[in-house]
DNA sequence: AGCATCATGTAATGAGTTACATGATTTT
DNA sequence: AAAATCATGTAACTCATTACATGATGCT
């Protein structure tokens, strides 16, 4: 079973789900399509983690809500014990940077700004999250908690990476 | 042509490199193997981007040394002035931080205290190849520097966190 | 003697994205 | 009238990893 399906079972151990609920749940810890996804749990269901059930809405379309069985809990809490594999980033920005000998200084600057707005973004919606959390009593769960307070202290880093770097090539350093 | 062909173009551009040394090079930036590596090359040569001479050494096997044409520069300029995709990462870590409700506490500090150690390790290596570039001149380029300093800031951030979220665990928060 | 490094490739499989396909409801 | 959201699936394709294949040199 590969990354992906245990990390359906992971959201499935909070509550049952639909795909695409699952779909939208999973995209800020491991990116992945709708296409992917549906195949996955069929074969989840298929080989005994999960099990569905149909659940007919009047005003959206049915959906089938799927829910842990025993075995999947149980296959949960083993791949826990486990060590995780050592994460995977790819950026076609440090690619870029790279190699900016090449091109106009003028774009690399471009991008980095780029790169600033795009991490003032997460950064206030995972701001915006973690209010939500704080205030209002959500589900809040402690891994959630830590996974948002890593979010934040990772973006907050890139973002002072990205002004630092601007600073740098604009001479101001 | 993707991202990876952008990759190893991007490399070129610095020196004249074999495949073997493109494949060590680029890992850092974006993960690939030797057998998605050669492939590629062979396509950027058929469709005029780079040229490979071929190099017989007498105490090791012959090897391909590839470089830019003209062709491959202009492709690399013109690829650094569009927008950068936005990053993708994938962690295992994440999801088993989750779910963490189903597991043992012990195995989720274990793995927090893996991540330390990984992240140290990481810091050593940056921190190493930093003064190295800084003392004895390397060629080090401005893009090099702005990347180094990237990696010590992202893996401090990741370090600082998985820190402070073993002391959250253990109640010392 | 066995393993690591250097060096290049292909084949098979797995993972992930884009496109195809459908259809109701709600919002702009 | 057009676009977005909810909802599920399949097909085609690209991207990435693992395995297969070979072979010299140098280190332990």
């Amino acid at each position: 079973m590969n990354t992906l399906s245990y990390g359906l079972l992971s959201m499935l151990s909070y509550a049952p789900f639909s795909g695409y609920d699952l779909m939208q749940k999973i995209q800020p810890f491991w990116p992945a399509k709708h296409s992917q996804i549906y195949p996955l749990l069929a074969q989840l269901e298929r080989d005994g983690y999960i099990q569905h059930e149909l659940v007919v809405q009047p005003d959206k379309p049915d959906k089938k809500v799927h829910s842990l069985t025993d075995l999947g809990r149980e296959a949960l809490s083993q791949w826990l014990s486990q060590p995780a594999c050592p994460p995977v980033t790819r950026d076609e920005l440090s690619l870029k940077i790279f190699c900016m000998n090449e091109g106009d200084p003028v774009d690399i600057q471009r991008l980095l700004e780029q790169r600033v707005e795009y991490c003032r973004e997460k950064l206030v919606w995972f701001h915006a999250k973690s209010e939500l959390f704080a205030h209002k009593r959500m589900d809040s769960s402690p891994g959630i908690v830590l996974l948002m307070r890593r979010a934040l202290f990772s973006f907050q880093s890139e973002l002072d990476w990205a002004e630092w770097a601007l600073k740098e090539l604009r001479g101001e350093g």
